[in-house]
DNA sequence: GACATGCTTTGCACTCGCCT
DNA sequence: AGGCGAGTGCAAAGCATGTC
């Protein structure tokens, strides 16, 4: 199953926690050993003292039971609740006081190792289950959820279980991954930039719900795109409230035969970004307007171009004030701190 | 000191155009 | 056809800063 929660990496030298950090972008993430240690499933000190080191990575996850417990106490205390378990304990993981992250009661469970360097063996198992069993033996959670496929058909039937029992589960998840066990195997198919090419993401459907479009508004992007966002009568999708929602570019809108003062189902995509699926065409009524490229850009007035077979209407004034916010808050946000190139890219 | 506001960090989806 | 990388975007929580 794929858990709802926080993806974080152990680093165990010797057999001792050494260093944990939030995934990120794969490449970089927050230092959060301080916190790590609180939570439930990660232990400090491996039941033996292995040699050399290993990356143990797995999820971070606030039960279900916690998050009401926690939410009835912070009413209680007249403090704000927590939306959802996820960014509850993405959240509880950020704190600066390790002691505030231990009140969250978070849980931990494995999903596999990153990189091993021990001076025993390559792996500490030749295969993923094997794996996970070993990770046990060494003082993480057993992962009762994983069950091994031998053919498509016990996995469509495996899946099929997972979605009724969805709801009863005490965590949250939004899928199930399927991975191939062996590792020669995993090593042998390699992957892409995407992702690996021996495990997949089977999602379970989005919550969704439905809402009115206020309206299409123009976002100018970095690049001078002036892209479609829904404006969205605020709504509750799983857990947090979506009030926009990016419609990416003009061949999406015509596609998606969006009008503003529709009645649109909207769903977040793999539960996180908000994405607006469709309208509901029976309780469309006559005079909703269908929304229309802009003629101008909306931030400096410079008329707005279409290259020939683009969805892309942009803004040719490179010294657009929308732009260069945008370019400046993306690579700032980005850490792309390379100040010289930077006037370069601003250009 | 309390509260409001805005920024930062995080994780992830999706589209498009180019490349192999 | 599928891989790849760039570009774009959203919401929540934490935190820094400003205001009263």
């Amino acid at each position: 199953m794929k858990f709802d929660g926080a993806s974080v990496s152990l680093t165990y030298r010797d057999g001792l926690l050494v260093n944990a950090a939030t995934r990120g972008d794969g490449t970089t993430g927050e230092e959060i050993l301080a916190n790590a240690k609180t939570v439930r499933g990660i232990p400090y000190k491996l039941s033996e003292p292995l040699p050399g080191t290993i990356e143990v990575r797995g999820e971070i996850v606030m039960l279900r039971s916690t998050f009401e417990r926690l939410n009835l106490e912070r009413a209680e205390k007249g403090v704000q609740v927590f939306a959802n378990p996820r960014n509850a304990a993405a959240g509880g993981l950020r704190q600066k006081d390790s002691r505030e992250t231990s009140k969250r009661r978070l849980d931990f469970f494995p999903y596999g190792t990153g990189a091993v360097d021990l001076r025993t063996g390559r792996q500490i198992s030749a295969t993923h289950s094997g794996t996970l069993a070993r990770l046990h033996d060494l003082g993480f959670p057993r992962r009762t959820d994983v069950q091994i496929c031998l053919n498509v058909e016990e996995l469509i039937a495996y899946i099929e279980d997972v979605k009724t029992r969805r709801a009863d589960l005490p965590f949250g998840i939004d899928g199930v991954v399927v991975k191939i066990d062996s590792l020669d195997q995993q090593e042998d198919l390699g992957s892409t930039s995407h992702g690996p090419r021996w495990a997949t993401a089977y999602k379970l459907p989005s919550e969704q719900a439905f809402t009115r479009l206020n309206k299409v508004f123009i976002q100018v992007g970095r690049t001078g795109t002036l892209n479609p966002v829904a404006d969205l009568e605020p709504v509750v999708v799983g857990g947090v409230t979506v009030s926009r929602a990016t419609l990416h570019n003009w061949d999406e809108v015509v596609r998606k035969d969006v009008r503003e003062g529709d009645t649109v189902i909207v769903q977040r995509a793999g539960d996180v970004i908000p994405q607006v699926v469709g309208p509901v065409l029976e309780k469309r009524e006559e005079g909703f307007t269908v929304p229309v490229p802009p003629t101008h850009c909306p931030a400096c007035g410079t008329e707005a171009v279409r290259p020939e077979g683009s969805p892309f209407v942009l803004c040719p004034n490179r010294a657009c004030p929308a732009q260069v916010s945008m370019k400046i808050q993306h690579f700032v946000g980005r850490k792309m701190m390379d100040i010289d190139g930077l006037g370069e890219k601003l250009i």
